[in-house]
DNA sequence: CTGAAAGCGCTTACAG
DNA sequence: CTGAAAGCGCTTACAG
């Protein structure tokens, strides 16, 4: 059996509320109880049971983390920054993996309230009407990573649009004027459909057709985007640089292309998406829009942090740059 | 304010103890005063307080996963494993990361101590023995991951030596007897340690003579595996074959060799360990030690439940066996 | 089948 | 500066 203040107090000849006084630091003892009672407490080896102190305050300090894959090197990195900055003020970190699944969201919602965590962070696959009820309605501060929410819930993203269009414009400035794209799956609005919307606008802005043709669908794993490419590949006419939605089809694409007889980047230009540590696992290394991971987390903790503090937020949808990384897999035209 | 059994037992006209019975299913009330519980229950949208029922039963249902980097892709495929047999037996996964410091790891146990979790996976970077004492000494079961333990702690791992010793002997069988090891930090005992000597046992058995000049000390990353291979190209007799103790070295590795104008793996065979994500996005794809990470997690949570349960466990220290994975950067020589 | 009571281990006004 | 008491929201013998 642990010990308890209860324990202490016995020992020390006082009341626990005094005990309880001393070990958390208020300052209304005399020092000579206060020492029997640090001594006592040494001595028996005494650490406070942390679910009754939350009982009895109401609080947990505890953030839980609803991810749709932890094994993602994506969100694990996220998560390396929730818990960063969750461990920085004091919380602990629940996570729970939905794999993608409404049903799992929900239920994940439901024991995170049960355990009555302090705050949640959700960054699940898609952002359904009913989890989204269900954390508005929970009234657990909440922040949400990556997805486009309805309510008043605070977000945090990046620009998939204008961080795309980045992405294609780069191209279009080294000359390219046939460029591909192989996208994420449409059903998926940021990462799939907002992706291919950058690039949709800067060809628009730069007076170069949108050819259907030169789109493909993948899901932005490896081998999707080797399909993909293989599919461009059979194209009458090739093009000459590939905007890929993931650096994962980016190197599938990549390794089409090497396939096919053809050099990255001499003849096709590639230029993935996230940074990710593929991207320098291939050859030729990857350009590709550099994600800030681990700011998304930390940022999304430090928004989650003052709601819980009751703290105004400045903004409530935050946008985080990403950075154009420039390497071996794109080149200038002619 | 959250709804309370008090709530339903004053508008059931109740006690308490009646809701409670109820509510868990216990099932000795009449189905008349039943029902009506439970549709008090649901009208008013009562949910259980986690809390308090964790300091009634003095079981939180909660396990404490204690990791050097969540971020690490390895990582994060264990915790992954964890996590998803965790929630399949109830369980919540609290997540810690250490960076591998052990100062971090003793206050994380400490947290964990605190925080009442019915139960520990240790995987930080190694297992010191402040570590390990504070683990035996918390009474909480626990269960190590990857590390060599001097207590009765259970353990789950795979085997280095023997794993690198297959990796080895694949090479001579190919034909190999000029092979080199891209090696990680020997103070890591199992991946750094370990690996070499696995690579000793296989030359020592095929007797081939073990050189020290073909020995290059790497941190498992990428640019370590490019400049240890580096200074293996300056050697005056080249290796034929190279084993890395990790896919990023493999691939730092095949790099260099690209770099210096010779091919893999038709001058120089390469074979790494891990099977992550990297050995695939790399041109050849690698050869490699296939790690069952995924089971890794899974069989550590399987074996800290029983503990829970207090059932028995068969063994307390499991290997998992690896896989070897051939692919295009091993050759038969001649 | 149901209720009153004690207990889990803490915190925190309130008195003194 | 310190203690008695109530409370956080449950569970669980024990009686009836």
């Amino acid at each position: 059996m642990a010990i308890t203040l209860k324990d202490i107090a016995k020992k020390a000849g006082v009341s626990e509320s005094t005990v309880s006084r001393v070990l958390n630091g208020i300052p209304k003892a005399s020092s000579e109880t206060r020492d029997k009672i640090l001594k006592i407490a040494k001595e028996l080896g005494y650490y406070p049971n942390d679910v009754a102190r939350s009982l009895a305050k109401q609080k947990t300090h505890i953030i839980g983390l609803i991810v749709s894959d932890i094994a993602n090197p994506y969100f694990a990195s996220v998560i390396g920054g929730v818990e960063e900055v969750a461990s920085l003020k004091g919380y602990s970190l629940i996570i729970s993996a939905t794999g993608g699944k409404e049903k799992e969201e929900l239920k994940y919602i439901k024991i995170l309230k049960e355990k009555k965590v302090d705050g949640i962070v959700f960054m699940s696959g898609r952002m359904p009407d009913s989890c989204e009820k269900a954390l508005v309605e929970s009234e657990i501060p909440t922040v949400v990573v990556s997805r486009k929410v309805k309510s008043f819930l605070p977000s945090i993203h990046i620009d998939n649009i204008g961080e795309s269009y980045k992405a294609v414009e780069y191209l279009i400035k080294l000359g390219h004027r046939r460029i591909a794209m192989i996208s994420g799956p449409c059903i998926d609005k940021e990462s799939g459909y907002h992706r291919l919307l950058g690039y949709k606008n800067a060809l628009a802005d730069y007076d170069l057709p949108f050819e259907e043709e030169l789109v493909q669908e993948g899901d932005f794993k490896m081998d999707s985007g080797r399909k993909a490419m293989e599919n461009l590949l059979s194209l009458k006419k090739l093009p000459t640089a590939v905007f890929a939605a993931s650096d994962a089809m980016g190197v599938g694409a990549i390794k089409a292309i090497k396939k096919a007889g053809l050099r990255v980047p001499e003849d096709i230009s590639v230029i993935g998406f996230d940074n990710s540590i593929i991207s320098l696992a291939c050859d030729p290394e990857l350009t590709t829009i550099g994600q800030p991971v681990k700011d998304l987390g930390r940022t999304a903790m430090e928004m989650l942090y003052k709601i819980i503090q009751g703290e105004e937020l400045e903004r409530r949808t935050i946008y985080l740059p990403c950075e154009l990384i420039i390497r071996g897999s794109t080149k200038s035209l002619g």
